[in-house]
RNA sequence: GGCCCGUUCGUCUAUCGGCUAGGACGCCAGGUUUUCAUCCUGGUAAGAGGGGUUCGAUUCCCCUACGGGCUACCA
């Protein structure tokens, strides 16, 4: 059978970190196996639709380079792909299933069936609809079908309900998840659950499980979040005849403290992006951050699922190679937004420096250096394993670009001592009359001069470095005179020295 | 409360009955770099507790504890 496989997240919002990683798990698993990786929009609560949303989650795929074969953007032959565009689809099902009494029409408005929940709560108790008490509720089971149809005729708000488990029937489901194995289900625990809601739109249970056999789903890979409605499904797909797909529960992505699914907000209150792309002002996303995409399906990958061994760094197509849902935990997994740099920070020690030099360009434009000669290729290459994050950029490289305007005090007060102006301004003079200016012939120079003239070079290099940058870091003090010029080194040497000595 | 799932270093994980329990992040120390970072080397640190099964349990079973999820006319 064809390898078929869906993620199918709610337009709500910007999709966040733990639908990534499932829409991810989908993917590698659908293109380990040459099969077909589908995004389907489930956009039937329309209360709940935001604008935006899902374009937001087709770029986002897109920029993780994980993007479906088939989509809304792109229909194969199983469309529509939005469920708000497939409403006669389960009208039509539904009605199947109504007519073999395998579900009914329930009358009971919400202020009553609240007004019950709450009722059972004040004994203690927990109110569920199902085989114990549907008969003695407003329903087409327990009202006689006059009195049904005269309700319908004068048009009663109703939903209609999944006739879950009947008295005599079997009560023991066996399940089976591919990551969990098996799971036993007393179903007569089970509620009736809504199939139909008044406004005539299907609930996720009923338009998932329609959905997913039209559209030949093979493997339901989904959020762990899911797991108790399992049962619910697997009969569902019995009352209407059909073969189960093959489930698969991920565990969920924990908050960095553990307490609870990482959520929306958790972002802000940790100090990290928990979305791929920014949404808005309060919800920055990784790649505005300065993560790479590759670094960040690497680590989400790892959470939550292994290959073995000791190799942690894998390109897309690699853990495409290694993928499989068994090997995948079955414990919760923390976010650690330490580690998620780390990874971010080996790829970028790996990424052409082409793309640092495009952000380079940007950055010495936004920060308003009008003229500079300066080899941003160069710059790029001195940088690059200085970076944790493709925002730390300017960070790196603005004293390559501007002089320093304000010094490290105390670095100063360290290094810069009484002679220090009287050494400099030789240095300037040496550099000066240099016949060339790489790092390496600056190197050898300054360092003769020191050693002929009995100089430590340790008074050189530390306030040559002030001079230049204005503290003591930064790549190779030689790098970077060579790299900014010798006027440039020059007029930084005399600036200091006018600035710094009493 | 009920139902379901889970539990190996602080965190992510390896181990599919033989363990001196391996790797990675983090942290600490040393080295390289006359700066900082990178990089290298080393160190730190774990199978929740109690019962079984077994020659032998981290591994299989049960109980307890703890954690998580679900319990909507949301997905």
């Amino acid at each position: 059978m064809a390898v078929r496989v869906r993620f199918a997240p709610s337009p709500t919002g910007p999709l966040h970190i733990g639908g990534v990683r499932t829409a991810l798990y989908n993917y590698l698993f659908a293109k380990k196996l040459g099969g077909t990786f589908v995004l389907r929009i489930e956009d039937t609560d329309q209360n709940r639709y935001v604008d935006g949303a899902e374009a937001y989650i087709q770029n986002a795929l897109a920029w993780l380079n994980i993007s479906p074969d088939e989509s809304p953007r792109n229909e194969g032959n199983y469309g529509p792909y939005r469920q708000s565009d497939r409403k006669s689809l389960y009208i039509s099902n539904i009605n199947k299933l109504v007519q073999s009494g395998k579900a009914y029409l329930a009358f009971d408005s919400p202020d009553e069936l609240a007004s019950l929940r709450s009722a059972a709560e004040a004994n203690g108790e927990t109110f569920i609809y199902n085989w114990q008490n549907r008969e003695s509720l407003k329903n087409s089971l327990s009202l006689s079908e006059e009195e049904t149809s005269a309700l319908l005729k004068t048009s009663t708000p109703y939903v209609i309900r999944f006739k879950a488990f009947s008295k005599g029937s079997k009560e023991l489901l066996k399940l089976n998840d591919v990551i969990r194995g098996n799971v036993d289900i007393n179903t007569s625990l089970l509620d009736d659950k809504i199939l139909v809601k008044q406004d005539g739109m299907p609930t996720y249970h009923l338009a998932n499980v329609i959905d997913d056999h039209l559209m030949g789903i093979s493997h339901v890979i989904r959020g762990e979040e899911w797991l108790p409605s399992m049962a619910l499904h697997v009969l569902l797909y019995k009352a209407f005849g059909w073969d189960s797909p093959v489930f698969a529960h991920v565990p969920l992505i924990l908050k960095p403290t553990g307490e609870g699914k990482l959520s929306k907000r958790d972002g802000s209150k940790f100090g990290f992006p928990v979305f791929p792309l920014t949404w808005d002002s309060n919800t920055p996303g990784f790649r505005e951050s300065g993560y790479l995409p590759q670094a960040l399906t690497n680590y989400i990958a790892l959470l939550g699922w292994s290959p073995g061994g000791e190799k942690e760094l894998f390109s897309l197509s690699e853990l495409t190679n290694m993928f499989s849902l068994e090997a995948i935990t079955k414990s919760g997994g923390r976010f650690d937004p330490e580690r998620c740099k780390w990874f971010n920070q080996q790829y970028l020690q790996q990424v052409d420096s082409s793309l640092l030099v495009a952000v380079l360009e940007k950055e010495v434009k936004t920060n308003g250096v009008e003229k500079s000669d300066v080899d941003l290729t160069r710059v790029a290459k001195l940088i690059q394993n200085r970076l944790t994050l493709l925002t730390d950029v300017w960070q790196e490289a603005n004293f390559f670009f501007i002089a320093p305007k304000d010094y490290d005090e105390k670095a100063v007060r360290k290094q810069w001592k009484d002679d220090t102006a009287k050494i400099l301004s030789s240095v300037a003079e040496l550099i000066d009359s240099a016949d060339e200016t790489t790092a390496d012939t600056l190197g050898v120079l300054i360092k003769s001069y020191a050693n002929d003239n009995g100089i430590g070079l340790g008074k050189i290099m530390a306030p040559l470095r002030i001079a230049l940058v204005g503290s003591l870091r930064g790549p190779d003090v030689f790098e970077i005179c060579s790299t900014i010029g010798v006027q440039n080194s020059i007029s930084r040497i005399n600036t200091a020295i006018k600035n710094l000595s009493v």
